[in-house]
DNA sequence: GTGAAAGCGCTAACAC
DNA sequence: GTGTTAGCGCTTTCAC
């Protein structure tokens, strides 16, 4: 391995010399900056992070924690779109990414989080999946170790969060079809109360009520967020006999569900009867005809976490944010226009 | 901070003792290393991992390379279940992955990942989703650091690469469609001529003549792994006036368009023809009828990649593997069996 | 502008 | 069994 000595020796000055070039300290005359570059350039030298890791305290790493439950199918799906924005915006200020894995044989012992986040010298971490009852959390939060978490909502004097908005998102949806002269609109709601769930459908209900629709009790359903969770929704819907002209999902799996239930029974999507569903799941894109949903911007809110986090890390003063990420709205062909016909 | 020399004050002893305890060496007595270690647990420490790094020359961290381009429909939907199952073992081994980020400032020199990995004291690489023409390749896999890649052919003293294999894939595919009776079987191959793509096609072929069956040139098209891509090259196998029974493709994104145009042209699927994709993207699970497809086996590559890794780094003198992971065929509803009718 | 030297937290001979 | 000490490669005072 190259050191700064090697350096140091072939130009001729002290190391401490070299180590100002690195850092691009402004005392330092031309001449021998030029020379130490050169010198640098020709033997491919590479400063070693760890040993000024070390001499700093500061590693150039984000520490990201993953919480890898399989089955999330909210979070997971965006994991690498969100990550992958983070990572460029970040890998501009020249930091690399550590992701912390999960050791099974270690005992789960309390504030995991923070210690390991200490081992290994992290300038600032980004919290993934991580379930909001986590009790290791208040530590990290109160360490001030800066940290941003993506879709839960994070306190402390160093910590904020970043969110998609999931209230605005089925506003959008509710606008959408109202505009399109929808008035009669079920929901099927998210059964296990997650906040995204419970969000989406805040959303719908105070869209709908400013859009002056009153919301029919018999059309709001819950299932658990999957394909068979929508189909069966709206079996019952169905059953009931007395059909809404469109039914906004909390998911698109529980849109796919619901439309093949509608297909069996007769009803032409985009025609008798409409939907929309929410995430924009890669899924979605092969399915005929197209399903209008709502979709995250994942990549803007991988660049917002990034930028929150680097501000948090640069400026000791900096106030931890929090960032809602407005979604958009994907128009595909489950949506009639109701207004051809008034 | 609390350090080793806190610990060793409070224990009456020297640093060198409670790094003994830490690295859990037998020359230690029964009653200091318990006295140690309460203190340890008592203080909350946890040894600092950049100093450890600086003074073994070993960082207990994986570094990984993705290159991430998108539109990569091969090997891109998969990194997430790999590198999940890649992390749950060596995770359990204390290592931590490091995610070496992409500086878009910096010019892109060469032998950027021997620097890179050099510069973080990595003790292993993986490496995913990298073009095999990569020039800084080669002075990685010579520079000894212990390197395995994902689907990506790498030789070296210590480099191997595990990868699905392919054409045990498609030889699944020939096979299930034949032991179903069918012996007209067309492929729709990869235009790119990526290696997956050509090893598929390879598969097809030494299964059908092992199986005795004739290929027929007229039904080995060529399409960009796109839905649109199969289905043009089915639309224009269906104007040719000549089918098949059964049409292979080497990618799911193709079998929907393939199935999309039989539909549109009064086929049923799994009746008048059969279908086989490859991959099971999600999308597949939504599809009805739902297509038969080779699945790779995600996770198991994953545990192979970092066993393999595991066994670089610890062995000096391990011989870098090269792995082929079998696929499995997953049976749904878009073969027929003309057995039936036998 | 540049050098000498101490120190970051830990490991690993080598002594005792 | 345990302590002493010299690094690991770099940064950073403090002199000059």
């Amino acid at each position: 391995m190259i050191t700064i000595y090697d350096i140091a020796l072939r130009a001729g000055v002290s190391s401490a010399t070299v180590s100002r070039v690195i850092n691009g300290r402004p005392d330092v005359s031309r001449k021998t900056r030029a020379a130490i570059l050169a010198i640098m350039d020709e033997l491919g030298y590479r400063p070693n992070a760890t040993a000024r890791g070390l001499a700093m305290k500061k590693s150039k790493m984000i520490g990201v924690f993953i919480y890898d439950h399989l089955h999330s199918g909210l979070v997971h799906p965006f994991l690498q779109d969100v990550l992958s924005s983070f990572q460029r915006i970040v890998g501009d200020e020249g930091y690399d990414l550590l992701i912390f894995t999960n050791n099974s044989k270690e005992v789960q012992i309390e504030n995991q989080y923070e210690l390991r986040a200490r081992q290994r010298d992290v300038d600032g971490i980004l919290l993934f999946g991580i379930a909001r009852d986590d009790k290791q959390l208040d530590r990290l939060v109160e360490c001030g170790i800066p940290c941003i978490s993506i879709d839960l909502d994070l306190y402390g004097p160093r910590a904020g969060y970043v969110t998609s908005d999931n209230v605005a998102g089925s506003t959008l949806a509710v606008q959408h079809l109202h505009a399109k002269g929808h008035r009669q609109i079920a929901f099927i709601a998210d059964i296990f109360n997650s906040k995204p769930g419970q969000d989406r459908f805040k959303g719908f209900q105070q869209a709908m009520r400013s859009l002056g629709c009153t919301i029919n009790p018999n059309w709001i359903t819950q299932a658990d967020f999957s394909e068979s969770g929508g189909y069966d929704a709206v079996t019952k819907l169905i059953a009931s006999g007395n059909m809404p002209t469109a039914i906004v999902c909390a998911s698109d799996s529980m849109a796919i569900g619901a439309k093949h239930v509608l297909e069996e029974n007769g009803f032409t999507i985009g025609k008798d009867i409409s939907i929309v569903g929410y995430d924009d799941i890669s899924a979605l894109s092969y399915i005929k005809p197209g399903i209008t949903t709502i979709k995250q911007n994942r990549m803007e809110m991988g660049r917002a976490a990034a930028q929150a986090l680097l501000e948090l890390i640069d400026n000791e003063s900096a106030v931890p944010p929090i960032l809602f990420i407005p979604p958009d709205l994907v128009m595909r062909q489950s949506v009639h226009d109701l207004n051809e016909f008034s």
